[in-house]
DNA sequence: CATGAATGAGGATTCATTCAT
DNA sequence: AATGAATGAATCCTCATTCAT
């Protein structure tokens, strides 16, 4: 019993060991040049044992993307849940800081997201997962979609659907994301992120106010 | 000579159909799961001609990048600019439609440009070349920008720095692009790409113009 | 732990085997027309197997070359350490023989060798391999540099540079083995490679010793 | 008739170029790594032209070893035959002097003789070809062969067959030629080409004189 | 459970040679 | 005679996955 507590417990740690481990191989080399072989190394387990815990080098990198949505919606919660009562663009603020936040401390999810579009993997990990995949990647989406609907009813948004409102901030803030991504464009553009992050945010706002 | 003359057209309808054959592999599997030998296959020649007009697979990406993005700016710059004087907004508004209807013909050119982003790329084409993509990929901003100080000499728009405006703008515009890009996606945000285009980019103008 | 030491013993002959396949291979068509999938067919594993145990297919040579270098080195040294004191000339003579019976048993070194000093051996291999298989083809010199270094106290041999004597000996002996090499240039010569040896080995001796 | 005669003048110079820019591909990268369009590029013709002068890239080496070694017997020829009566150790040196001044104008030849025993050669190239090729690589050693029967009538060397001491004689240039033939060994032995083949040319004479 | 040796299909690239013009 | 575009077999090497121990 304790042996098997034990046992459970290892379990979840060699999981655990394995992701990590394939989430820093995918973020040095990119999820196709990263090899499973880099991954048992660095997990230091065999590769053998990286296919006992995965299906497919696929479901790694879909489980990975699980996880990381879930961390994401978690925090997303966490900054739209106040203790006291928030205006709407307050909580819309605070959305989006929590989710630069977040893509700041865990960048490689972009590529991830993207890597994941194209390739074996539709075909590589099962419908269902795909999907749970996607949903997850929307579910902020909601929390946006809440804090417009709060913004309609205090007049202080537009009365449109709140899904358009909020599909158009969440894109917003991806635009920026991508744009800023790879260094050299950055360095093109000659913007830091933030500052572009921060004033596309009141911008997009702004826009979505009330045309008094 | 007349036969010299058609070898040359000969030769430069060869390279053409590499690069279609490309183009259409590439979007179908995507830049890394597509081979050299389907490239081939498609354009009805030897792998060994592939590699007679290309220096690798990078190569032949970089290229129909740099056409695409060609055609691109090409339009974009059409419309920009129009016969008679317009107002700013309405050179947002037709950039941003041409920006479109760019991207839902050649829907191929946003995977590529994201495939461009990893692996062996950087290494297997010359730096210049890598360069100029990521310029061309930038000079619809630049159209952006002009029509932005536009809207600042008239009043219209917030005076600030335009280049970070149009980065704002342009970037709203990929992000919406991006959202909407996968068919799944689509189907969960439960609205068409037009709508929800025309919606963000009145809202981002809106938001960028001056609070009376 | 038997399993274990089994494996260990298994790895052992099977890396043996591949080398010993490759041996063949390059032996019949050259280092340079040998394909790798030769050496995997011959060894009866996959090519897969072969690239597990051994970098390069230069690797392989690198391998072959060391193990046979050594070998040669340890004959010659059991040929120079007599148990009796030995004048030098007889030394030499022991050396010389060692090294012809080397030759014969494993003739493929010669080539061997010859297929190193071109190609992409200097890159693929690191370079300290490279030096250290240098070394070892020089390590034979350095038992007739002792000799000759004996012969000159003795009185026997000329006193001049032992170095310089022992490459003029050692030079010798590597032009009757090359000049006797090919089969249809043998012919031409019309000599037993044995006979020819035999005459300039005494024949060299002779010139190195003091003129009375 | 003028016209067929210029024609063919042309036509001899264009395969001497070829020859010439296959002489220095050859040398610069090695048979097996040059290619056929570095010739033909070289050489300012088209890589059809190559295969109108030659039968194959095989047939191209044949070509300049011939060539070659019919230069390199002339100049022994040259280097053999004195005005006045010479002794048969002075026309040995000449020998061994003009052989040395060869492979150090045209020291490709070495490494073309050694491309030549192995690969597709045999296969590609007709036999007869073959053999005369190791016939004219063999031909100076004719003349040393003359030498030394003169100094055998002479009472100058050792009353033995001419043929082996020829070979011995000619297989101790060609072994220190070899030996030093590689940078890295000819730094290892520390010492001059040209020292160490004086010294080895008067070692090998002496041990063919008569001992008195 | 864990291992890690073995696999072999597959990938990008090269190049000697051919042949229509 | 000369060209040079086209070929495609051949080559080295990689890596996700399996499986006996």
């Amino acid at each position: 019993m304790t042996t098997r507590a034990r046992r459970e417990r290892e379990k979840k740690q060699r999981r655990q060991s394995i992701l990590q481990a394939a989430r820093e191989a995918f973020s040095e080399n990119g999820f196709h040049n990263a090899t499973v072989d880099n991954v048992a190394e660095r997990a230091e387990v065999s590769k053998g044992t990286v296919y006992l815990y995965f299906k497919s080098k696929e479901a790694i990198l879909a489980r990975l993307l699980l996880e990381g949505l879930d961390e994401l919606v978690e925090e997303l919660e966490q900054a739209y849940a106040a203790e006291e009562p928030l205006p709407a663009d307050e909580r819309l603020r605070r959305l989006a800081w929590a989710y630069l936040s977040f893509f700041q401390r865990e960048s490689q999810y972009f590529p991830f997201l993207m890597a994941m579009d194209r390739g074996r993997f539709q075909e590589a990990i099962p419908s269902p997962v795909y999907r749970e995949v996607l949903e997850a990647s929307l579910e902020g989406l909601n929390l946006v979609v809440r804090a417009i609907e709060q913004g309609s009813t205090e007049n202080l948004f537009e009365r449109r659907e709140a899904q358009e409102s909020a599909c158009i901030f969440w894109a917003t803030l991806n635009g920026v994301l991508q744009l800023m991504e790879h260094p050299l464009r950055r360095e093109m553009v000659g913007m830091e992120l933030e500052t572009l992050y921060q004033a596309a945010l009141e911008t997009i706002i702004q826009g979505l106010q009330m045309t008094r």
